[in-house]
DNA sequence: GATGTATTTGCAACTATATTGTAAAAAGAT
DNA sequence: ATCTTTTTACAATATAGTTGCAAATACATC
């Protein structure tokens, strides 16, 4: 998680999003440059205030949300609390491969992990996907703040 | 996950639900006895259904799963796929401690894994919670089926 | 077994979250 | 500059979950 991450300019993040074949507009490159500074993953509430100035519509947000999802340039996910939340994907961004997140089942906090910090074996039966590692890894637990 | 199941009559049900302090009522035995031969978690749209002949109230099924989450008899958890699914806990049945799951992000199918599948290492900054193994894990991929 | 009190149910109203339809606006190709 | 397709913004609609409350039920006490 530590390591530098890239900012992209916003002819960057233009060029970025018609390189998937969307068109490159105001609420898509908006969505982008809020993400690219969140250093944890933001619900639909969060970047809707976030923007607020922006005044955009509540539909366009979830649809651009679901669409740059669609393209791959952000990861939509359920961290155990039931909402939703957005995050650039590495290639957008200068990060490893996926990571595994902590949720605090109190206050909702996401925190990211680094992807040393889980270890998951494969015994007989443990679905393919598993086995290839293509899977998303989801812990949820009391925070330290919390847990105080 | 293979240890043979407890399976409880309706008279041992309704003394479970007594010694948590609610009371035993017929919507309550039923979510129990649903769940208690369910072989994965289930949301409340697959309870209301299987419970359907029973014609329960929509607002008293989710009080009673919140009810019974309260008091320790069933887990809540949302498994990646923003759909909440209740589950009996271990103290209820013939199960070992929490289990991680798998979570199918096609076909939203849930499966139990093994305990032992998983193993969190603990680096510095990690949140206490993990390092005391006070967790739940959830996976999300595709699964085999879907995956074909 | 009858009675009384607190809990629970069932219905309706309501809130929040998310999705869909569509006319008008904007992107980007020509 | 013009044309076609995508995208936006607004409204309408759906879905999930919660809350208020009178009537019904559980169960403790007589």
């Amino acid at each position: 998680m530590k390591k530098e991450r890239i900012v992209r300019s916003i002819a960057e993040l233009r060029a970025l999003v018609r390189s998937t074949g969307l068109r490159s507009t105001g609420p898509r490159v908006a969505v982008l440059q809020q993400l690219q500074q969140a250093i944890t993953p933001m619900s639909h509430a969060e970047i809707a205030e976030a923007l607020e100035p922006a005044g955009l519509d509540r539909a366009t947000l979830y649809r651009n949300l679901i669409d740059l999802t669609d393209v791959g340039l952000l990861s939509r996910t359920d961290h155990g609390d039931h909402v939703w939340r957005f995050e650039l994907r590495d290639k957008a961004r200068g990060q490893t491969e996926q990571h595994p997140h902590f949720t605090c089942i109190d206050c909702g906090e996401v925190e990211c992990l680094p992807d040393t910090s889980i270890e998951v074996s494969a015994p007989h039966r443990t679905p393919r996907a598993i086995r290839n590692h293509h899977f998303e890894v989801q812990i949820t637990g009391r925070c330290d703040r919390c847990a105080a």
